[in-house]
DNA sequence: CTCTGGATGATCT
DNA sequence: GATCATCCAGAGA
């Protein structure tokens, strides 16, 4: 039980329904086993400001238009990877933004992935540092997780109920309740509200 | 625990 | 040139 692998007609639905239905749900890659415990899920082209997507497609973006159960991940931050998996038929661009989980195999390796020791609660949560944990990189962008080949997504556990809330950081649609999480989980990642950075000074004000 | 600011480069306007 | 679906260290409560 729970360990068959979710099917392509698991994903080919929209972004907000997946995310939920994600929850509990064991991602595979190499020796780590990453039980997902927090998504968020980002909507199709001119409906969700929020999305990589809301301004069509792009060389960055294109993967989320392929066929659902694609792994998408992108680079941001100029240090950060972030993994999704893509959601609604070729065409459509849409998917589930993997927040965090709780590393249930390959606890060796993913500390090891690792600079410097963190709990292991810590160890995938938050986007980032759950890419790290499965060791995804831009190579991993495109790979299907209904294939053949790894990764890999399994059945797991769902839980019986979930929460749902704002998403973490995003600048524009954060209203939107499309952040859902395990609730009692040490591994789900803190809420944070969008910050705005200014890294110089606007051209017109005054520099002190 | 919370809050703040820096790091760092790809991406898009 | 501005922004960014983040993380970390440091300071304070």
């Amino acid at each position: 039980m729970g360990e068959r692998r979710l099917d392509r007609d698991f994903f080919d639905r929209p972004a907000h329904e997946v995310a939920p239905d994600l929850l509990g749900r064991v991602l595979v890659h190499g020796p780590v086993a990453v039980r997902l415990t927090e998504t968020e899920a980002y909507g199709s082209p001119g409906e969700d400001p929020a999305s990589h997507t809301y301004r069509g497609k792009t060389p960055r973006n294109s993967v989320m238009f392929g066929p659902p159960g694609h792994l998408y991940v992108y680079f941001t931050y100029g240090m950060h990877f972030c993994a999704n998996l893509v959601c609604l038929p070729e065409g459509t661009g849409s998917g589930v933004l993997l927040r965090a989980g709780e590393v249930v195999d390959g606890l060796t390796e993913a500390r090891g992935r690792r600079g410097d020791p963190v709990r292991d609660r810590d160890l995938a949560r938050g986007p980032a540092r759950l890419a790290v944990a499965l060791g995804f990189g831009r190579e991993h962008n495109g790979l299907d997780v209904c294939g053949p080949g790894e990764p890999q997504i399994f059945e797991g556990s769902p839980p019986a109920v979930f929460h749902a809330g704002p998403r973490t950081g995003v600048s524009t649609g954060a209203q939107t309740p499309w952040r859902f999480w395990i609730g009692n989980e040490p591994t789900v990642s803190p809420y944070r509200a969008h910050v705005p950075r200014r890294r110089s000074y606007p051209s017109g004000e005054s520099v002190p």
